[in-house]
DNA sequence: CCTCATTCCTGCGGGC
DNA sequence: TGCCCGCAGGAATGAG
C-alpha cells in the first residue's frame, strides 16, 4: 500500500537507475494501466519512444518523469503498483502492465500492478509540474510546504481530522496507515473535528505526520506482503515500527490497552482506546452561528 | 466552494 | 475439497 515513504523509496531507486537514459520502445500490455492517458495506449507508446528521462520527481504519492521533449510521464502506484528494474531476459511478471525498453539495452523498467488501481499517462508540457496533479497539495516533506497555511486550512475545514489527513488536496502523501500512526503519536482520535482543534494541537499533529513519514523513508517503507517493493523488488521494514495500524487486540506500546479497530470509510481505523479517546460529540453537526 | 458516498480491481483467507 | 464472500484501499466522480 504505497504512501509517501514507499513512493519516495521508489523515486530514489528510479532516479538512480533511469535518469539520463533514452527510451527505445514502450509496450502497453493492459489498457487500464494507461486509462488516464486519453489518446490511448498506442499514443502513449508512440510519444515516449526516443525520449530521454531527465529526472524523477514526486509530490505526495504521485511520481513524474520529465522528458527531453518537455512532456512528462505521470504515475500513481494505486494499491498494488510496482515500478521494477528487471534484466531484459527476466520472465514477465503475471501482472506486468507496461514495459519500457531503453536504448542502452540495460535493465527494463516494468510497471507491474495486480489490482490495476495504479496508472501511467503522459502529461503534455508537464516537466515542471504536470497539470494532472496540480490539484494535489504539497506534501509535508516539500521544502515549500507551509505549516502555518496547512494549520489554517485544516481549522477552516469542518470534517473529521482523519478524513482531512487523507484529503490529498489539503496535505498529500498520507494514506490510511500513516494517518493512523500520526494520530496515535499525537494522541488524537480520528473522528475529532478539525475546526475544534487548537492551533498548537494541529501543529503537533503535523509534526507527528512529518516524523512518521520521515522515519518510514529511513526504513525503506512499510510492507505487509510482496505488493509494495522498491525498484529492486525489496520490501521495507517499517511495519515493525507500526504502533496502531494492523495491531487490533495487541497492547498499546504506550499504555498497554488493547488496540481497537473501527470501521471508517469502508476500511479500518486502528487506535488506542485510552491514549486516543473518542470525542464526546461525534459527527459534524454542532455549531452556533 | 465544501463534504461525502460510490466505484474501480483482484488475490487471499475465513467460513461453511 | 471447494466455493463464496468480505476485505484491502487511493482518488476520480457526481450528488447534495
Amino acid at each position: 500500500m504505497p504512501e509517501l515513504p514507499e513512493v519516495e523509496t521508489v523515486r530514489q531507486g528510479l532516479s538512480r537507475w533511469i535518469t539520463g537514459r533514452r527510451i527505445r520502445s514502450v509496450q502497453v500490455r493492459h489498457p487500464r494501466a494507461v486509462r488516464r492517458h486519453v489518446p490511448g495506449g498506442a499514443h502513449f507508446a508512440d510519444v515516449l519512444a526516443g525520449r530521454k528521462v531527465l529526472d524523477v520527481c514526486r509530490r505526495g504519492k504521485y511520481l513524474w518523469l520529465p522528458l527531453d521533449s518537455g512532456d512528462a510521464v505521470v504515475g500513481h502506484l494505486g494499491m498494488s503498483g510496482q515500478l521494477l528494474l528487471q534484466p531484459a531476459d527476466a520472465p514477465d511478471e503475471t501482472h506486468l502492465r507496461v514495459r519500457f525498453r531503453f536504448d542502452d539495452d540495460g535493465a527494463e523498467l516494468r510497471f507491474v500492478d495486480q489490482r490495476t488501481f495504479g496508472c501511467l499517462s503522459v502529461s503534455e508540457g508537464g516537466g515542471m509540474l504536470p497539470s494532472e496533479i496540480a490539484h494535489i497539495a504539497r506534501d509535508p516533506l516539500d521544502p515549500e510546504f507551509s505549516d502555518a497555511e496547512f494549520v489554517a486550512a485544516l481549522r477552516r475545514r469542518r470534517t473529521e481530522v482523519k478524513r482531512a489527513l487523507l484529503d490529498q488536496s489539503l496535505i498529500s502523501g498520507v494514506g490510511n496507515i500513516y494517518a493512523d500512526e500520526a494520530l496515535w503519536r499525537a494522541g488524537l482520535h480520528g473522528t475529532r473535528i478539525t475546526d475544534a482543534l487548537t492551533g498548537p494541537a494541529a501543529h503537533r499533529l503535523l509534526a507527528q505526520v512529518r516524523d512518521v513519514l520521515g522515519e518510514a523513508i529511513t526504513a525503506g517503507g512499510t510492507s505487509f506482503d510482496a505488493l509494495y517493493v522498491d525498484v529492486n523488488g525489496e520490501s521495507g521494514y517499517f511495519d515493525r515500527s507500526l504502533n496502531a495500524y494492523g495491531r487490533e487486540g495487541q497492547p498499546c506500546r504506550r499504555c498497554g490497552a488493547p488496540i481497537r479497530r473501527e470501521a471508517f470509510m469502508n476500511r479500518s481505523s486502528f487506535s488506542c482506546p485510552r491514549c486516543q479517546p473518542r470525542p464526546r460529540t461525534s459527527g459534524t453537526g454542532r455549531r452556533a452561528g
